[in-house]
DNA sequence: CACAGAAGCGACATCGACGTAGTTACTGGG
DNA sequence: CCCAGTAACTACGTCGATGTCGCTTCTGTG
């Protein structure tokens, strides 16, 4: 693996001990999402937390390194089009290619499902043989974008000691720079 | 022009004379939407009838063949999981291209904008160069499932005298042909 | 001229997706 | 033990998209 990025643990200032993964405004910040959505998704099976649901007021959702990534795809997603109704379909796939190197394959969805391309002569096979509509993600900029973004917020913030919270309210600067 | 579907004048049974197009109902058929799905993508300005707009009750919209393809590009858009709002933009694109030769392009939507590849390697060098979503839609299916459905309702019918009100009634019959 | 048929129109309803704001309750530190 | 902080929760509202239904009006035919 070699990102430095530590998948099962988390970095330094997100929580204690290895199983603690990424808490929801963590979450808002790196995939660039309102808490709203991120409730609205788990709320509705899109996405629930693999390590830790909620359990009510007070308690925190906890997010693999997985999830996040997860997430992120739907972001990207959304940005590039992709109706919320056909993420729901598409995220079906990504769980299956769990143990892959998914940084790189591309996502590729058709009016027939939806699959893992390796390589781009995959991906020009799939677009010579289909028909409607394509829509082609490459997972290696979904998995470098989330990596920097989670190098990014465990950086000591200099400004301001509440990066999660803050982050997760601005508009628009996140959105700004995952593009769309 | 290989085909042999008349673009400027209609077929037998569709009005009179050389600019008569195609009534409202008749797209409804030919492009596999509902009513009110044409009427308010007229209403809200995503695709108004290029040769006769709506003037009140009893008189009719009419519509060109490159309107009713352009509507078809959007259903298919739809039907691929491509939201309205994103569709809305790539129909622009679609005006720009109107002299080219539709047919032996691709539709492809990134995040920066909208294009008409011509042929397999334009597409390809857009796969390498991008990020984010591609969704690309060849345009010769969608010619092709449009010229096959003028075809089939210009032929004279022996069950129903009134094929475009039960075609557009009939739920799943034209989006199981067009795929998704 | 009268009338049936057809298409456009207005209006209300539903649903998904999400914004906004206040409440609840858990957790950790003093 | 108390309390501040944080995240989840509840509820109402907005908006786009579309279904449904009844009304209006134009057009062609008898």
């Amino acid at each position: 693996m070699p990102s430095s990025v530590p998948r099962a643990v988390p970095l330094p200032g997100f929580g204690a001990g290895p199983a603690a993964g990424y808490r929801g405004p963590q979450v808002c910040t790196l995939v660039g999402i309102t808490y709203r959505q991120l409730d609205y998704w788990a709320r509705t099976g899109l996405l629930t937390p693999s390590i830790t649901g909620a359990r009510g007021s007070g308690t925190q959702r906890r997010y693999s390194y997985h999830d996040v990534l997860e997430l992120k795809v739907i972001k990207q997603l959304l940005d590039g089009g992709i109706s919320l109704q056909r993420a729901r379909q598409a995220v079906d796939c990504l769980r299956q290619g769990l143990g892959a190197d998914l940084a790189s394959t591309s996502l590729v969805l058709s009016g027939s499902g939806s699959v893992l391309a390796h390589g781009d002569g995959e991906v020009v096979d799939l677009l010579r043989g289909g028909q409607g509509v394509l829509n082609i993600m490459p997972m290696s900029g979904v998995v470098d974008e989330l990596d920097a973004a989670i190098l990014s917020i465990a950086e000591p913030q200099v400004s301001d000691t509440r990066p999660s919270a803050d982050a997760a309210r601005r508009p628009g600067e996140h959105q700004a720079a995952s593009g769309g």
